[in-house]
DNA sequence: ATGTTCACG
DNA sequence: ACGTACGTGAACATT
């Protein structure tokens, strides 16, 4: 005989949290399906982990309930269902049915009710049940035999509650949780508790008195006039919010445990039901054949080994089809083409040789539409095939399009833009250790197939952009700049592999030292680098206090370890070796290895990535090359210029974004302060803390300025008084005090939350979009992420505008004035070049000039600039 | 594959 | 009450 145990799960509960844990994803028949995808793996997961032998969804019937014959005004406030949402029901009561899972509600009683009821009379059978909701409030029917699941982030993550997590965690009693809500109400369902009782004093109250009843016996002993006054004056809300709280265990249903026995699902039925949803991923777990949603259509592509005049046209999409995403290393296969007649592929060999297809790819008056315009020229570069003309770029015009769906194959940036012609590279070619190139002709078929959609997409796309007014944006700055980086990628940085390894030798040797040292004050070796075994080192050997936790266990991050340094001597040492080991790992061995055979590195810019319009860099990441401490920014010293007598030029914009806030802001006082050429942190100080100049001590600017970062930011009292370590409290004066003072700001920031509300994105001055969906949801925290990025994306987005505008002109101008200086790196705000001496003296005057004039605003654009023998010596 | 930590602007 | 600063990429440990 096998032992029962029952799963009871809250629909409405999990299909809320499904609804909004997911993006609105809609089926091809414009049915939104996003909360029943998220329920099924919900549900998937919890039948492969619970293995349960009965198993019930309960639903919450009708508007009313007994609860509201108490309160009329329970639920009250709350949002109506969105309509995106509640045409999915139908399909969740079908999922389930075909899963062969029973429901039930019940007129007059919630969810809730019915599992409380259920999850009684099986804890007395010491059934094992588990409960799973999206509301912590079902954590009241914890018990020995019952455990209550409650989501956690996404869908798949949940917080499992059984009394002893409940006791650990807040201290109290799974019962007591009832009166925990009593005290403190609970928002969500409008239950009003005793103003004033949050949940510290709830629990702190319940500590010492036990239950609601007991605390107004004890009213007298209670510490606190007003806590005491406003519990003396809410004696009777206090009662009925416990009432409302408490769920009811004997609600009158009419289904017993036996009607619960769950044997699987109806293959069949849900098969069918997939296909419906078009849930294609979770068809094919299942192992069901022939569901891709549509065959990818057959085209005829021609191989050719040699192409004529005839051939070509003066408007042609080109693809280059190759093994990796690494266009700078990988193997390249063949060029297919099209004219939107025939379609050809061109075998890379016989392109190196023919002449005809190389001078017209050569030749800036054939316009060339592509899918990776940077990978089409860098790739080609690199083995000296110049390709110019390049006029529509695919994966970028999808890009600025919406920036917030990431591709990471040509086929999804297609199917962004309505084309699902185009099959994964990951398909074609494997993944993993069974990644291999097929045959030839499949190579053809699928390079053919991308040439095809940039012909069909390239008019539909750029009218797409005209209408949004990003048409500039995309074929003025982007195209232009895909090439200007493609350059930079092929031209590389000359890095010294010496250098690296003597600094490398010197860290090692520290590193060893350090190492040898925490063992001994440890009393143990271990692994410093394992965040978990050094937490038990820390918190559970050596006992110090954990500060904060992670999910996983003690957060054993940096800020929370400098609290700790006091306490004892092995912090420091901890410290001192986590930042030589990421110098060691990440810079020294990990720079070293991207060293390719010229002697330089190589990065690729990722030009359609980020949320805000600025680049990324990858392969490795040269943006994020160490400065701000001087062990770290030795490494600088290795990137070299790549010819004898020349150096390296760095040119960066002083404080950028705070320039353009005081633009877009209109703020009088911010321009004027630019227009002075003031120090915009100590004019800050001064305002803030109504003193003068002279006055403003250096914790005083310290302050100002990470309160302007803030600002920038989308500013948060409790992200400010992380930053600042101070008082929550103390951080919201400081935000409230600079908005007063800069009106202008403020008023920025309450029109730009209103316009994102409105529009549905924010935008960069040169249009740049960024979509915020979450700007009206009613979760608090997505809410409030959207509203600070939409504060802060127009002016990080707009610096990035900016730089990338300059990196365009300072390109040209390079041309123009005959010089041989390259532009080698693009850090956000800064460019560095390397440059023949004789150079110099041109390249101080035209780079600062050039880049202050990128783009006219209300202020000054300011740039420094520095150069030296290597990126080190540029400061 | 995911989480934690830490490097940059 | 909620749980946070904005934007990235890489290494490492752990699942």
């Amino acid at each position: 005989m096998t032992t029962k145990k029952i799963v009871l799960l809250d629909g409405n509960s999990l299909a809320y949290r499904a609804f909004f844990a997911l993006p609105l994803l809609t089926n091809d028949s414009g049915i939104h399906t996003n909360a029943v995808y998220g329920f099924t793996m919900m549900l998937q997961n919890i039948l492969k982990e619970e293995q349960p032998t009965h198993v019930l969804v309960a639903w919450d019937a009708g508007k009313t309930t007994f609860r509201h014959s108490t309160f009329s005004e329970y639920k009250g406030g709350r949002q109506k269902t969105p309509p995106e949402l509640s045409e999915q029901f139908p399909y969740l009561r079908k999922l389930l049915k075909a899963f062969n899972i029973p429901q039930y509600e019940l007129e007059n009683f919630e969810a809730d009710d019915i599992i409380g009821t259920l999850s009684r009379t099986a804890s007395e059978e010491a059934v094992k049940t588990v409960v799973i909701s999206g509301d912590k409030d079902l954590t009241q029917l914890a018990t020995d035999s019952t455990t209550v699941c409650i989501t956690r982030k996404g869908i798949t993550d949940m917080e499992i509650y059984t009394p002893a997590h409940i006791e650990e965690k807040y201290g109290i009693g799974p019962l007591q949780i009832i009166d925990m809500k009593g005290l403190m109400g609970d928002a969500s369902d409008n239950i009003p508790g005793v103003p004033g009782v949050g949940e510290k004093t709830a629990l702190k109250l319940l500590k010492e008195y036990g239950s609601v009843e007991h605390v107004y016996e004890s009213l007298d002993a209670i510490s606190g006039k007003k806590l005491k006054e406003n519990l003396t004056n809410n004696e009777e809300q206090a009662y009925m919010s416990k009432r409302l709280a408490t769920i009811e265990v004997n609600a009158p249903i009419t289904i017993s445990l036996q009607d619960l026995s769950y044997d699987g699902p109806d293959e069949e039925q849900l098969t069918s039901l997939y296909k419906e949803l078009k849930f294609t991923t979770l068809l094919e777990k299942m192992g069901v054949e022939g569901v891709e949603s549509e065959p990818v259509e057959v085209i005829e592509v021609e191989t050719k080994h040699k192409l004529t005049a005839a051939d070509l046209s003066d408007q042609m999409a080109v693809h280059l089809e190759m093994m990796d995403d690494n266009y700078l290393t990988s193997e390249l296969f063949g060029l297919a083409m099209t004219n939107g007649e025939r379609v050809f592929y061109v075998p890379l060999d016989d392109l190196k040789q023919d002449d005809v297809l190389k001078k017209w790819l050569a030749d800036p008056g054939t316009k060339k539409f592509t899918t990776d315009a940077k990978a089409l020229f860098a790739a080609l570069a690199a083995i000296d095939i110049p390709v110019s003309g390049i006029d529509f770029d695919l994966t970028l015009a999808a890009y600025i399009v919406n920036p917030s769906l990431s591709f990471d194959d040509v086929s999804e940036a297609a199917a962004s833009v309505g084309w699902n012609g185009i099959q994964k590279d990951e398909k074609v070619y494997g993944k993993g250790a069974k990644k291999a190139a097929p045959a030839i002709e499949e190579i053809a078929q699928h390079a053919g197939t991308k040439a095809v959609a940039v012909w069909n997409l390239f008019e539909t796309v750029s009218e797409k952009l005209r209408q949004n007014e990003q048409y500039e944006l995309y074929h003025n700055l982007e195209l232009p700049l895909a090439i200007i980086l493609g350059k930079m990628e092929s031209t590389g940085v000359k890095t010294d592999l010496a250098t690296l390894q003597t600094i490398g030798t010197e860290l090692s040797s520290r590193l060893e030292h350090l190492e040898t040292t925490i063992y001994e004050l440890a009393g143990q070796p271990f692994n410093i680098n394992s965040p978990k075994q050094l937490g038990v080192i820390l918190f559970e050997k050596i006992g110090l206090t954990p500060i904060k936790k992670t999910k996983t266990g003690y957060s054993t991050a940096a800020d929370v370890l400098e609290k700790l340094a006091p306490e004892h001597e092995i912090i420091e040492h901890i410290l001192l070796f986590r930042q030589l080991g990421k110098l060691k790992s990440t810079y020294i061995d990990g720079l070293s290895k991207e060293i390719h055979e010229d002697g330089k590195i190589h990065t690729r810019f990722q030009q359609a990535l980020t949320q805000t319009g600025r680049l990324s860099s990858i392969n490795p990441n040269l943006q994020n090359i160490p400065i701000r401490l001087e062990e770290g920014r030795k490494i600088r010293a290795a990137f070299v210029p790549s010819e004898p007598n020349w150096i390296m030029f760095a040119a960066d914009y002083s404080q950028i974004e705070l320039r353009v806030l005081a633009h877009i802001s209109q703020d009088k006082k911010l321009i004027d302060a630019f227009r002075a050429d003031e120090d915009v942190h100590t004019k800050t100080a001064m305002d803030v803390f109504g003193v003068t100049k002279e006055e403003v001590t250096s914790n005083m600017r310290r302050a100002a300025k990470a309160v302007n970062f803030g600002i920038v930011y989308g500013i948060s009292d409790y992200g400010l008084s992380q930053s600042l370590d101070i008082p929550r409290k103390e951080a919201a004066e400081f935000i409230d005090t600079y908005l007063a003072s800069f009106p202008g700001v403020k008023q920025y920031m309450d029109t730009i939350i209103v316009d994102a509300k409105q529009r549905g994105f924010v935008s960069t001055m040169m249009n740049r979009r960024r979509y915020l969906p979450d700007i009206t949801s009613s979760n608090f925290n997505l809410r409030g992420f959207a509203e600070r990025t939409a504060m802060n994306t127009p002016i990080q987005g707009t610096a990035a505008d900016i730089i990338k505008k300059a990196m365009i002109d300072m390109d040209r101008r390079l041309e123009a004035e005959g010089l041989q200086a390259r532009m080698l790196l693009q850090v956000h705000d800064e460019l560095i070049f390397e440059a023949p001496e004789e150079e110099l003296e041109q390249l101080k005057k035209i780079v600062p000039e050039v880049m202050e004039s990128a783009l006219e605003l209300d202020v000054p654009l300011k740039v420094d600039s520095a150069y030296g023998a290597s990126w080190y010596d540029t400061k």
